[in-house]
Order: C-alpha cells, then structure tokens, then sequence
DNA sequence: TGCCAGGCCCTCTTTAGGGCCTT
C-alpha cells in the first residue's frame, strides 16, 4: 500500500519517444518526497545494448562514450524497481514515462505497486494562464528555481517535483488542507471545466 | 519505398483532425 504522505518524482531519457518501436531507457533520476520536503534521490546511466542517435546526443547530453561505461538496462532498473516499491509516482507526461518504466521492468519480470499522476495534466488545470506547459517553460514562467540544466534525467525530475509543490501549496491556498495524491490525480483527469466545482466540493 | 508513439484536449467535433507534451 502506497504511503499516504510520499512521493517519488521520476524522469526518463530515453532513445526515442516508444519502446514499441525498440526504443530503451538511457537514464533514470528520481526524487522522494516526504511531506514536500526532499529525503532521498535516485540518479543512473544505464547502457540500452545500442548507439544512440546524435540527436538524443545532442538533446540530452547524453553521449555514446558515457554509455559505454554504464551498467545495462536490466541491472540499473532492478535497483529502480527496490527505490520506487510501495510509493505513487509522478512525472511531467506521465503517460511517456509510465510506458518506459513498464516496458524496463517487464522485461526484468518486475514491478510496482503505486500509481502515477501527471504534473503536466495537473498544471493544464491550475495554471491556465500558462503560456506553455512544456517544463522547461514552466520552470522559467513560475520562476521555479533551477540550475540551467535541462533534459537529464535527475535536474528534471527536480524540476518537476518542485513544480509539483508549487501546484500542492497552490490548492493549499485555495482552502484545500494537506491536498493528497488522490485528488492531484483526480484533478489530472478531471475535465478542465469540472475542476472549479471539483476543488469547490472539497 | 516510405512510413513508423500515444494520450490528452480543443474545435470549424462525436462517422475527425490537429496541436501539445514526452525523448
């Protein structure tokens, strides 16, 4: 059972947009978060058994050469798997990352037993006024403190997870105390034009 | 040869199409 006050933050690099089409993690990093405040990190390079492209290159950082060096995918996501047990999980496009993370720990016959929610589902509901909901843009609109670092797999997941805050304190603000994954979640999937009254009945 | 993701959301919609997001 999924604790009630914790959260794990997750983001892959990858090698392309599907593992449907052979596509392999090359990166994971995750934060857990216990009671808005950050009490552990996960960071790896993991080896996906081929090159990668020079635009995942150049997008990430990311090289062949620091590849080589990295422990492969099923060794890397075992360790994963150990990290992320018994917590819920969010991720900025949660459902990119959730078919990634499937397909790693499916083929080492592993798996997890939280569930994911969606900052990027949540921030189209409460930051309407955003410009644009890509994290990066979100980060510099809500002046969201970074470190210039951007598409590695931990800096993002920081990023996120302190987005995530943000939008937590948000419905704070709103009158909603402690708001809990059950309701960021619900508020992903809740229609935009529902969320007032949703927010409203709590 | 040429093409190849998938889920969400909006609208000139629902017997569909296209933009936004993720790498």
């Amino acid at each position: 059972m999924p604790s009630a006050n914790s959260v794990i933050v997750l983001d892959f690099e990858t090698t392309g947009l599907s593992p449907n089409m052979g596509d392999r993690a090359i990166e994971i990093g995750a934060v857990k978060l216990v009671d808005g405040e950050v009490v552990d990190t996960f960071q790896q390079l993991m080896n996906p058994g081929f090159r990668v492209s020079s635009f995942i290159e150049s997008y990430t950082g990311i090289t062949n050469n620091m590849l080589t060096h990295a422990p492969c995918c099923e060794e890397v996501m075992a360790e994963f798997a150990e990290f992320i047990q018994g917590e819920n999980l969010v991720a900025h496009n949660a459902s990119f990352d959730k078919r990634f993370l499937d397909d790693e720990l499916e083929r080492i016959n592993a798996n997890y037993s939280g569930e994911f929610a969606c900052s990027l589902l949540v921030s189209r509901r409460l930051n309407q006024q955003a410009p644009s909901h890509k994290l990066g843009d979100l980060v510099r609109h809500m002046n969201i403190d970074n470190d210039g670092v951007f598409h590695r797999a931990l800096a993002d997941a920081q990023m996120t997870a302190k987005l995530w805050m943000l939008m937590v304190s948000d419905l704070e603000q709103r009158g909603i105390d402690l708001p809990s994954f059950a309701l960021m979640q619900k508020i992903g999937k809740t229609s935009k034009a529902a969320v007032e009254k949703l927010l409203a009945s709590q």
